[in-house]
DNA sequence: CTGCGGCCTGACGTCGCGTCAGGGTCAAGC
DNA sequence: GCTTGACCCTGACGCGACGTCAGGCCGCAG
């Protein structure tokens, strides 16, 4: 792909790609005899983090360090972006209310203090402070060893985990087979084993992240592509039963 | 307040208050004989203003258009924060969504095509764009009509909203005084009647929303003692009042 | 072979501040 | 009354992340 369709699919100008190429946070991999810019679909993966590194209010300096940290894999890449999405989305939350608060105020003719109406600012720090905190913390053992827990998943450790979801979906697909209803206990129960080997091997996954994993099952083809090649109708079964699991939960 | 005050609660640097000073878009209402900046509540008001607009990324200077357009009161402006914040909510839950997507792909070893990990970028343009779009809708009758409505409020017209909501007001009292329980059909149509009077006369008031303003009702003190002082305890009947019927709608 | 759109590389401009530099101000303590 | 240290002032330059020409080289449709 060229400049202009990379730029065209993510939403760039084609002179954002050119300064990204010139301070070398994405340097597309190949050029055509002419000089063109070549991206492969590596680069447009990258560019992906870096949009959403940029989003999140990271220097692009710092989002090339991040990137090219050879220490960091790419699950480590998707961990910060979630929890850094959720950050945002909890502080927007409260400017939200902060502003029905203002609006409620103003209707009623009450008048709030400058300190409440600003608190939202003021304890902030949140996404550009990240990147400090997460420096600061990186230091840190505890932080170290988890790190080193999932970055060092060995051939091993990954078919250990390969294996033990392999088993879930086994039983699931046994489940389907002889007639148990997604929704049962049974199921249930299974559908919580399989988010708690999510949440151990992969990533936090609590009960509403799960329930909406549970509907891109059925939603996204690729997805259903997946569990079906196990077994036929065990997409929607799954699926069934991990949100039946995630409204018990609830 | 001269301006360190006023910059560490605000929560930005002096510097961007002298900025914001010299280019004229909060200017401090007076000065002492020295020379030093006071700033007044109302300059706050304005800073709080200013910040939540260019959070919202809006360039410094169509803020100030923004802000100075005499046409547009306060509230007019809450309204647009609010949608504003609103859009800014969907989108991070849809980054956010997109994100597990990709997790829960790479736990399974399937890769995405780029288009779809870059639409959450691609049929972006809200926040930036929506200036844009606000200017060109900004010259359609229908938006100038509901401009019209909202900012034409003349005094009249305040003092007849007011009787409204001090009748329901009055009936919620009434209701608490002869033992009418909160959660009854009577006090939860009470409440609806409240939210519609709100949403005609105020801000669009979903039900959710409504909720939330009546949790603050018994959260915030000044809230509080807005409904007290009709008749004691009708702070807490309002809210349970108002969360019932918002339970009774979802 | 001639447009015409797309790509290239400088190079300068812009926006929203950060960061000194050089100097007045003010409340506190000696 | 005088110093001291924190805070304030006004330039002025710097910087990050591009926007915006300018001048020129592809590439292919007619």
């Amino acid at each position: 792909m060229n400049v202009g369709e990379v730029a065209a699919l993510a939403g760039v100008t084609v002179r954002t790609l050119h300064h990204y190429d010139r301070i070398g946070l994405l340097s597309p991999s190949g050029r055509t005899a002419a000089g063109y810019r070549q991206y492969s679909p590596a680069d447009l993966t990258r560019l992906h983090s870096v949009l959403l590194y940029r989003e999140l209010g990271f220097p692009l300096e710092e989002v090339a360090t991040l990137l090219d940290d050879p220490s960091a894999d790419p699950a480590e890449h998707l961990r910060r972006q979630h929890r850094l999405l959720r950050d945002r989305l909890e502080r927007t939350s409260a400017m939200v209310a902060a502003v029905e608060k203002e609006m409620e105020a103003h209707a009623m003719g009450i008048s709030l203090t400058p300190e409440e109406r600003f608190e939202v600012f003021g304890d902030w720090l949140p996404e550009e402070y990240a990147a400090e905190a997460e420096q600061k913390w990186g230091e840190t053992e505890a932080w170290a060893q988890s790190q080193q827990r999932t970055r060092a998943m060995t051939k091993d450790d990954w078919l250990r985990v390969k294996a033990e979801s392999d088993d879930v979906e086994r039983r699931f697909s046994e489940a389907l087979r002889s007639g148990v209803a997604p929704d049962s206990e049974r199921a249930m129960d299974l559908a919580e084993e399989h988010r708690q080997q999510i949440s151990r091997n992969f990533y936090d996954c609590g009960p509403e992240m799960h329930a909406g994993l549970g509907r891109m099952y059925v939603e996204d083809e690729r997805f259903t592509a997946y569990y079906e090649r196990i077994a036929p109708g065990l997409a929607q079964y799954v699926s069934t039963a991990v949100q039946a699991n995630a409204a018990r939960r609830a």
